[in-house]
Formats: structure tokens, C-alpha cells, sequence
DNA sequence: CGAGAGATTGACGGACGTCAAGTTATGTGG
DNA sequence: CCACATAACTTGACGTCCGTCAATCTCTCG
């Protein structure tokens, strides 16, 4: 389906005039005809939880913005065991340029709504702008970062760091992003405890234990399994296992 | 030091007319004119084992190309706990494009030898020439493959499973590169075995058991500590956990 | 030869996985 | 409205893989 668009109103599709990847996300490198262009192709789309957005070794052919949800990305051997290697927000691109299969697999964790174009659609006009180039690597460059983040936390914390990392992270990336320096956070766990253990190289009984002993501790409460308080974002912090700071000056 | 170089031999810079990163590396992406350019503020260096390169939160005022040698990044913990976040082998590109300080601890793992230049001298380049861009994007998407994998790795694999994955990739990253499908390979480790455990969240010890158990089982042999000979590929590939194969068609 | 770093091997313990039972939340149909 | 089913979660008991600690061995280099 394309979306019907009234290009006389600002010289922008109607689609893309309320749409928050068009600041900041890939979009926003894309000049006015370019993005006409890409939005006569492109489509809107309501997914729910559970549903796989791309198969491990599946042919790719279209690339989409994440405009609302949580995706995630997983990577799977042959006896069951399973890894999430990456989470996707809004408005975070979402697709592996320059292979043609994909190695991973793309599932929508929530309940998601996605703008997808053609493979080709986004080829041709990346090879006509640089700018577009230019973001998705930034993006990636970005995602390399958290990657190795994640390695840290899978290889060397324990599984009590692990499951306040997330935390830490979960709450960066909702509603707390509207004031970063919040000391206080609430939200709801995009994840099931199944997805937090795979995605923290844990089972899920450990994940359970762990959360029942934060909540014990007083650095979160947790109402109907999902929603997640965090009255002090420092004592969490703490529980991580902090980054190594700059080495003191004299030895 | 700046080399000396004769521009009329052939147009290129002497410094670059051997250098394998103009092929592979991003340098290929450079037309005569910037590669000129860039070689009169370019230099080389020979590094020798265990010297650091770029310091966690020091200010990143040069790139640089992997020549030879292996270089080591490295994240840490507060207290000490310390994960190696990736290898880097000729002719990659190291130093993070667009941020003025590293998150990330660089450095020899093996004698390295390097072609560096000025933060500046790149990035002015890179706005004037997106297929400068697009090597890096590429090479980035890679690394982020190879990031995702070792979340696998790290998250999912026993400890034999991660020394079995780690002996391939090196296998696969050295002299066997000669013949990919090669059915064995012989070459030397460019870690110490406290490295390997950084890079497969282990100890030492553990890291130590698991190759005199892979020594034991005839699937590798071992002389002088570093030197390591894999007779079949297939039997260690099969010690790595494999990969989730397609499904069976029909349920 | 002696010193020191790296590597190996063993004994032991603890963190986390496994297995299993029980609880809560949500929906479904009578 | 209640009985039932199902999936997600929690909690406990127990076992094991791997970390910790320590002794010994092997190289390399001065």
C-alpha cells in the first residue's frame, strides 16, 4: 500500500511531516524531491509482538525506519540456544546494507510500527547522496559502540550487574530520554524474562532471581511483572559495575 | 617522521605503491590526488608487543592503517575485569570517525606496524570524497557482524566452544586466508592465553584446560606454547557450536 | 645459571544452570 | 460469573561448569 501524500502543503508527504526519522533519523539526510521520491514507495506498517520482521538467511528486500516498539535482533545455534545481539528503537534504521541475506533475525519484541521502502529505493538514492551515507554511519558507528558494550557485560559482569545493566539501559532508551539526567525513572520492560535472559547470556530463572532481589534490595519496584520503578537511577548505577575511571594522576 | 616519496615514478606516492591497504584498505577508495595528499602528512611505525596505542578517554588526534600485526581493543571495569572488544588485522582502519575521545583502550597485541595520519587530514578528505565514506561504512557493518558473532560467543558457548571458535577465527584470519577452504592450517596465536580469556570472558586457567583437552583429543597440535597446528578443519568446526542451519521444509 | 613471565595442572568452592513445582495473569467458553 | 487452559513468572533443591587459589613447569633473556 502506498500512503496517499499532499505534496503542495510544504513541499513534504503528508507521511513524513509528523514523522520523528525524519529528524533524526536517516531521513533527515535526504533533501525535499529525494524524500518525495522515497515516500511514494515506501509503506506504514502496524506489527505485533511475536511476529519475525526478517528470517536468518532470508533474502532482504527493504530496508524500514523503526518509528515506534522495540525490535529485536537475534542470532541462534543449531541446538536452540539463543543470543539478542541488539535492540532497535525509534528511529533507528533497520537493515544490513550491501548483503544480500541476512545472518541475523529481526523479530518485534512490542507491538511495532514501521516505515518500509525497497532495497532498491534506498540504493539508488544512497549512491546520489552522501549525506545519506554519511548517517548511516553514524548509526553504525553508534551500534558498533553498544555492541562492545554488550561485550563487556556478557563476558566479564555477573549475572546481578547484567540484569541492572539492562535496567540501566531500558530506562535510557523510554521515557526518562526526555530528561537524561532524571534521577528517577519508570517504564515498561519491552522484553519477556525469556528475551532478558537471551539477551543477557542467562536463563530465565536466573534473570527472575535477580530482579526479585533488586526489588528485595529497594532499588526497583515492579507492578504486573512489566512495569519497572526506579526511585534512585544512582543506586542502580552502582549495581553495574562501573566503567573504569581515569587513573589517578600519580600512580 | 614523514617519509620521502617520488611522485613522478607512477603518480603514486612510493609510500603507497606497495602498501596493501590501497587495495583492501580504505585508501583503495582515494583517487591519486587525495592519496598524494595524503601521504606527505602520512607516517609509519613499527610497534613492538604490548605498547598502547590510543588510551580509554584520551583525545583522538590520528587514524591510522593496520600494515601488519595484530592490534587489540580493549574495554575495562573499575575493578580491573578487562574484555577484549575486537582484533583488528591488515588493512583495517583504526580510530572511531566523529567523536573526539575513545571509549576504547587500543593496543599491540603481536609487533604491529602502522600507517598513521591526522584527524584532520581524514576527515577533510572525507567530505570531499564519499566513496571514502562508503569503505568505511562497509568496513564498519563488518565489524559490527563480527561484534554480533562474539555476542554469540560470549553469551551462549560453553568454554571449549569458545576456544574452539576462537583457534578458527585466527585460523581463518592468517595464513590460511591463502586458501579459505583449506582442510587444515598452521599458524601462530597473537594473544597470550591471559588475552585469549579477555576475549572470551574466561580465565587463563580455563582458557589453558580447554587446549590441552583439544591437544588431547588430536584435534590440535601444540609446539612452543604459541605455535598451534590444526590438522582438520572440520573436526574443529564442529567444537565451535555451530550455526542454526535452515530449517527442515516442512515443519 | 638464575630471574621472571607465561603456561600448566590440581584441589576446592561458588555462581549459575537444570529440573521441577507452584503462583499469577489473561483469555476462552460454558 | 465461574471453570478451565495457557503462558509468563517465581521459588526451591540440587548439580556442574568454571573461577579461585596455589604449586609446579617451561621458556626466554640477562
Amino acid at each position: 500500500m502506498t500512503v496517499r501524500q499532499d505534496i503542495h502543503s510544504s513541499g513534504l508527504p503528508i507521511l513524513c511531516q509528523s514523522c520523528e526519522a525524519r529528524h533524526r533519523g536517516v531521513c533527515g539526510a535526504l533533501d525535499p524531491d529525494h524524500l518525495v521520491g522515497l515516500a511514494k514507495v515506501s509503506s506504514r506498517h502496524q506489527i505485533e509482538a511475536g511476529v519475525e520482521l526478517i528470517g536468518d538467511a532470508e533474502a532482504i528486500d527493504s530496508y524500514s525506519n523503526v518509528l515506534s516498539g522495540v525490535v529485536k535482533l537475534t542470532k541462534s545455534l543449531s541446538d536452540g540456544r539463543q543470543q539478542i545481539v541488539g535492540l532497535q528503537f525509534a528511529p533507528d534504521f533497520l537493515g544490513r546494507p550491501f548483503k544480500v541475506e541476512s545472518e541475523i533475525n529481526a523479530e518485534a519484541a512490542t507491538a511495532v510500527s514501521l516505515c518500509s521502502f525497497p532495497k532498491a529505493a534506498i540504493e539508488r538514492i544512497m549512491k546520489e547522496s552522501p549525506e545519506l551515507e554519511h548517517r548511516l554511519l553514524k548509526q553504525t558507528l553508534n551500534e558498533l559502540d553498544e555492541a562492545r558494550d554488550w561485550m563487556v557485560t556478557l563476558g566479564r559482569k555477573t549475572a546481578s550487574e547484567k540484569v541492572a545493566s539492562f535496567l540501566l539501559m531500558i530506562a535510557r532508551n523510554t521515557d526518562s530520554s526526555i530528561d537524561p539526567a532524571a534521577r528517577s525513572a519508570s517504564f515498561d520492560l519491552p522484553l519477556t524474562r525469556a528475551d532478558i535472559s537471551d539477551f543477557l547470556g542467562l536463563t530465565n530463572e536466573t534473570v527472575s532471581r535477580q530482579l526479585t532481589r533488586l526489588r528485595a534490595d529497594g532499588v526497583i519496584r515492579i507492578e504486573n511483572k512489566r512495569h519497572v520503578t526506579v526511585d534512585s537511577m544512582n543506586r542502580l548505577e552502582q549495581r553495574c559495575g562501573g566503567r573504569r575511571a581515569r587513573q589517578p594522576p600519580f600512580e
